[in-house]
DNA sequence: GTAGCAACCGGACCGACGGTCCGCTTATTG
DNA sequence: CAATAAGCGGACCGTCGGTCCGGTTGCTAC
């Protein structure tokens, strides 16, 4: 059983982070920015989630942008998939970027759960990837960048889905 | 005009980057690492090549890795620019990453120049940036690291590629 | 209530890293 | 050979992720 002053601690910090990284994007956000925002010591956060990884990745498992959420997405085709997968990553892109960033845990067992599911859509484990690579939160966040919009980018993201579903 | 031991200090350097590089990955190399190898100062890495990231560029920039080399290449169909491409990243791994790792500058013109070529033997700029996306040296790593074999890979870009180019 | 204990806390501390600075050295030129 | 500007090296700095430990506090058994 979790004391209560660790389980307080814990929510503060989630928030902490969520907010910061949603708001300054994970390369400006330290530690000890995080610990000083929840009010806690900067101890406290390496006590709780080991490091910043495990950090990120708790803030993410919290919310709605992780590949557990995903893996239960109810679905028929390969681009209505994509389109959601694109607008799951959208909805949290700085939450996303972190955890790509910091993780070599893409490879958890939810993630390759989307993979085979992806797979089966898509004709093969590569394009499965090659999908997911276009998802990749730092992909979006460059196309972006170099001026399309998000709806030109689902769309461009959908109408691959179902291309190389075509070829089934 | 640039001095004799400055260009000999800049061929140290250069030298001694790609190879720490190519052998441990960007990840294991520190800049103190680059200077020790190349027998010079510190300062000296700094005074050529300005950051980190500018050394790693003048180490692309000066082997087959870079979108420069890319830009000239002579290829008909859009599967074959594909393949050149792969075999070029593959050859480069580490550089390759740590060029991704470390630089905005992936915004320079040989990188334009190769998406709007990419953009015309594929359809749009979207479906460019997403065979680039696939073939980036990360990706690459990853299915690697996944237990895909090179030639697999190989088959699957072009094949991608090329179904890309057949909707046009 | 209170005593005892384990879990917890905070922040001083550490090593590594990218980057700066400046007094000394050296290649170059006339 | 003298003058000078370019170059050099390594001590130094601020920041960051991560560790450590002496003091504190929530919980439980009596």
């Amino acid at each position: 059983m979790e004391r209560a002053d660790a389980a307080r601690n814990r929510a503060a910090l989630l928030a902490a982070a969520t907010e910061l990284i949603r708001e300054r994007g994970i390369d400006a956000v330290s530690i000890d920015d995080v610990a000083a925002a929840a009010g806690v010591g900067k101890g406290t956060v390496f006590r709780r989630f080991g490091d910043k990884a495990g950090l990120i990745q708790a803030v993410v498992d919290s919310t709605a942008a992780s590949w557990h959420q995903v893996a239960s997405l109810d679905v028929r085709t390969a681009g209505e998939f994509a389109g959601q997968l694109f607008d799951h990553v959208l909805a949290s892109l700085p939450l996303v970027i972190a955890v790509e960033r910091t993780s070599a845990r893409s490879c958890e067992a939810n993630f390759q759960l989307t993979v085979d599911r992806l797979a089966r859509l898509v004709g093969s484990t590569f394009n499965a990837h090659a999908l997911l690579a276009v998802l990749r939160g730092e992909q979006i966040a460059f196309l972006l960048d170099q001026g399309m919009t998000a709806d030109e980018i689902r769309a461009g993201v959908i109408s691959l889905a179902d291309t190389l579903a075509a070829g089934v």
